[in-house]
DNA sequence: CTGATTTGTAATCATTCTGTAAGAAACCCG
DNA sequence: CGGGTTTCTTACAGAATGATTACAAATCAG
C-alpha cells in the first residue's frame, strides 16, 4: 500500500483526484497549502507526492525545494499556466515530473504509477518470493502461470488476481467483499455473486473434483481460504 | 561505497544529478568535458560514468570508445531528444544505456543503480552473455541481429528492441505500457495499440504460423511474454 | 530530391473473458 | 424436519482485449 500527498488549494480537485488514486488502491493524505504539505511529508511514510504550484502562502516550488533537501521522493507538480518557464522552473527546483491544468485524471494517475515504479525499484529490488505455494498448487507471480502437480494451468487474469490475493494471505479466511476489493481496487456493493462465480471457475480449473476442494475452501459465513501446506 | 562520474557541461544538470546520487549514497565526481572525464577516469576506480553526448571539445561518443579501450565499467550517455539516431551510435560505441533530456533525475538515478548491480553482480566478469537464445530463436546483442532456426531475419530497430527487451526478460509477463516505456523512455498514455502492431510485425517475421506464436505469446488481460527453452 | 522503408494511429474483426441472473444444492439452527 | 440463509452451478449477452488490415506521416537511403 502506497501512500501519496495530494496537496492544492482547490477542494474540487483535491477530491477528484483523491477519487482516483484511492480507486488504484493508493492510501491518499490531503493537504490545501505547503505548511500543511509539509508537514504531512514530516510525519508520514510518502512514497509520492502532487503539488499544486499557485498556493497562498509557500508556493510548491518553494515546498519542492525544501522536501528535496533530504528527500528523493517522487514530487509531480500542477500548475494552471502552460508556460514552460514554469515547467524549466519546476524540475530544476527538484520535481520529476509535471501536468498543466486542466488536466485528465487518468493522465496524472498514470505518471503517478510510473513515478512510484522507478522510485521503488531502486529500493529493495525483488525481495518478494515470485513463487507461492500450497501443496500442488504453484504460483508463479512474475510468469503469472499456475501450475497444479507440475501441470500448467490457464486461467485468466482475474482468476489469477483471486487466487493471488488468497495465495498471499495463505491460511486466512478472506470474505468475498474483501477479496472483490483487493482486487477490483472498487467498493464492493452488490457484487458478492461476482466473487462467487470466480471462485467457480478457479475451482473448476485447479480442483481435481471441484464439490470437495482441496485448495480453495469455504469457510461457511465467512468466506474463503487457502491452507497452507494442504 | 560505490564511485560514479557525472561528466556534463551543464552546471545546472550537474548539481541536480549529483544531490540525487548522493542522497541515495553514492560518491559523485564531476567532469564538465570528455577530457576531463578521462582523466578522472584513469585515477580513480569508478563504478559507473554518466557521460553526455553534446560537450565542447571531446562528445561523449567519443569519451565512450576510449574508455571501452581498457575499460568495462557501465556507461550512461545523456542525449537531447533531437539526437534520436545518436542512442543507437552510443550503444553500439560501447555504452549500456541511455537516457534523453530533458530526464527524470530518479530515472537516472534508477538506471545507474541496475547497471552497478549487473555489473558488481557479475564481479567484472567479462562473459556478458551476448546471445539470447529462446527454442530456435537467437538475438544477437552485440552484432544487433535476430536468427530464427538459423535463418537470420530481418527487424527494424524498434522491433528489435522490443524483441530484446522481451528476451532480457525472459518468461516474466510484460505488459504493453511496460515493454512501450522500456523501448521509447516515454510516458505510455493512450499507447497500447502501438506496441500491439509492432508485436504483430515482429510475429509475421519470425513466426512460422502468427495465429499460433511459438514464441511471442500473449497472457490475456496481462501482456507478452517469451519462454525459455519453447 | 525521390522513392523505399519504417512507424504510429485508427478502424474493423475475432476471440476470449466477465458479470449477472436464476435455480439448485448445501448448510445452519430451532 | 423445515425455513431461512449461504454457497454452488449453469448459461448467456455484451464488454473487453488482442489480431489484423490499411493508411498517412515520418524517416532514411541513394
Amino acid at each position: 500500500m502506497y501512500n501519496i500527498l495530494v496537496c492544492d488549494d482547490d477542494k474540487a480537485i483535491l477530491d477528484s483526484v483523491e477519487i482516483y488514486l484511492q480507486n488504484e488502491g493508493y492510501n491518499v493524505y490531503r493537504a490545501s497549502n505547503g505548511i500543511e504539505a509539509l508537514k504531512v511529508a514530516e510525519s508520514t511514510e510518502l512514497h509520492c507526492i502532487i503539488l499544486d504550484i499557485m498556493m497562498p502562502g509557500m508556493d510548491g516550488l518553494t515546498v519542492t525545494s525544501k522536501l528535496r533537501q533530504n528527500k528523493n521522493i517522487p514530487i509531480i507538480l500542477l500548475s494552471a499556466k502552460s508556460e514552460d518557464t514554469d515547467k524549466i522552473a519546476g524540475l530544476s527546483f527538484g520535481a520529476d515530473d509535471y501536468v498543466t491544468k486542466p488536466f485528465n485524471p487518468l493522465e496524472l494517475v498514470a505518471r503517478v504509477k510510473s513515478q512510484i515504479r522507478r522510485y521503488t525499484s531502486l529500493g529493495s529490488m525483488e525481495t518478494k518470493e515470485s513463487v507461492l505455494k500450497s501443496g500442488g498448487l504453484e504460483l508463479d507471480t512474475e510468469a503469472k502461470t499456475v501450475t497444479v502437480d507440475g501441470e500448467p494451468v490457464k486461467v485468466t487474469a482475474t482468476e489469477y488476481k483471486i487466487l493471488e490475493y488468497l495465495m498471499e494471505n495463505m491460511g486466512h479466511v478472506l470474505s468475498t467483499n474483501q477479496i472483490y476489493e483487493a482486487v477490483w481496487h472498487e467498493e464492493a456493493f452488490a457484487t458478492e455473486k461476482t466473487v462467487t462465480v470466480h471462485i467457480r471457475r478457479i475451482r473448476e480449473k485447479i480442483e481435481i473434483n471441484p464439490k470437495e476442494p482441496k485448495y480453495i475452501k469455504v469457510v461457511w459465513g465467512i468466506g474463503y481460504k487457502i491452507d497452507k501446506e494442504s
